[in-house]
This record gives C-alpha cells, sequence and structure tokens, in this order.
DNA sequence: TCCAACTATCATGTATTACAAGGTACATGG
DNA sequence: CCATGTACCTTGTAATACATGATAGTTGGA
C-alpha cells in the first residue's frame, strides 16, 4: 500500500484543486480521483482540518440533487499556505531523489 | 512540519543507502542526515521493520570505539522491493505534480 | 406508498509510522 | 572516576489515511 505516501500531500492537493476553483468535499474527491485514491472518509476530517487552520472558509449552495453542498474556497491564508507547501514538496522531492541517486551511484565514501 | 511527507519514504531511502553498501542503523542516521533530517528513534524500529520483512540482514563487527556494530546488508527480496518502490515514488510525484498544475493557471497568475 | 439508488454530509475506530525521551553498554581522555 | 562519544534499544505520543457506517434529502420504479 503507497497510502503512508499521501501523508502530508493531501492537504497540499486539496487546496491546489480548491486554487482552480470553489468545490465541496464529494466533488473533490472525485477530482482527486482522477490523479490519485482518496476516499469520503480521509476527505471529511481532512477538509475540517483545513477550516480549521483558516485555509478554506465555506459557503452553502443548495442542490437540485440531494442535500446542501457545503462549498470550500481557499482563504489568501490558505493560498500563501498551499505556495509555501508546494515549495517545501519540491524540496523534498530533491531531498529524497539525491538519496535515492546513493543506490545508482556508489561510489561517495567522503566525511564519515 | 514536513514529517508527514516522510511517511513510506524512509523505508525506501534506507534500502537505497544499502545498495551503496552495508551499514549500521547509527551509520545510516548520519548517511541519510546529509540530505534529510532523521533521528535515531525513528531509524531503530525502522530497522527492525525491514528485519521482519526480510528486506534486510544482519551480522555483527566489533568496533574499537564502543560496542559492536550491527550491519544490515540488502537481500535479494530487499534489492527487488527497492526497485518497486521507486517506481511507486516516481508514479506518485507524477500524480502529485499533475494534481497541483490544476492550480498552476490561477493561484500563482502573478509572482510566478 | 414504499423502497432502492444516488448525492452529500459527518463520526468513530484502527493501523501505520516518525519522533522525542529515556535507558543500556563500552571505550577513551581529562 | 566521570564526561564524552559510539552504538544499541524501548516506550509513549502525535499525525493522519482510511474503512465502516450513520444521517438525510431527492428521484424514480414496483
Amino acid at each position: 500500500m503507497k497510502t503512508q505516501l499521501k501523508k502530508g500531500t493531501l492537504d497540499m492537493c486539496v487546496l491546489a484543486a480548491l486554487a482552480a476553483g470553489d468545490s465541496y468535499a464529494y466533488e473533490l474527491v472525485s477530482i482527486l480521483s482522477r490523479s490519485m485514491e482518496v476516499s469520503e472518509g480521509t476527505m471529511y476530517p481532512l477538509m475540517r482540518r483545513l477550516q480549521a487552520e483558516a485555509w478554506v472558509s465555506t459557503y452553502l449552495v443548495e442542490s437540485a440533487s440531494g442535500p446542501s453542498r457545503k462549498y470550500y474556497t481557499l482563504t489568501a491564508e490558505g493560498r500563501r499556505q498551499l505556495a509555501l507547501m508546494q515549495q517545501e514538496w519540491q524540496e523534498f522531492v530533491g531531498d529524497v531523489n539525491s538519496v535515492l541517486q546513493l543506490a545508482a551511484g556508489r561510489a561517495t565514501g567522503e566525511t564519515a
């Protein structure tokens, strides 16, 4: 299972999806599902965390096909956070990839 | 804190480091510390997991400067696992980056 | 009418795992 | 003889992804 890989990236992915337009939890699951596996049991607690951090705010919109939809929209702080997370993400990917090159390179033998 | 980002990648990083040469936990911490933050409290439980999965095997080597060192070496299965993890890692990075591109058009309209 | 299916919300419990904090043991130099 | 550095290990905690299932409104069919 690569569920562990997702830890810490789902927040960022959700924020990124919201940066492309307001959405609600149920729809976010299907949007993200186009690229990765996510479930509702993950999304709802996650959205509450994002709201608790004030990275998103909500408004209700009535739906003709079921209960009202709770739309989420990025706050200014959320946008800042997204930028920060993306930067950390790229640094992290760089770090990991540099470690992976140990396996390919085989000849490091430096300061030990 | 980006400790969550590491979930699921540390195993791979350790296997990659071992692919470059046998090592022991204490040394692995300092090797990986060159690229990322890791602590002993993380490493020792992790090594036991890797051994429980039979991805590494161990042998003792006496040291002139302290207790015997428990060296870890990759098993054939460990090498297979490393290759698999690297593949999953790259797919995962691709997935996440494709989600991040959802935001590309909007959030960073100006200061990119 | 009643029941199933679909949309949409949320809560509870479990597993994984990174890490801090603490403990053991051995060697060497002040 | 004690501090320091090497090297091992355990326990407890926090974060979080997810399975499962509850709640509720709408629509359409038997």
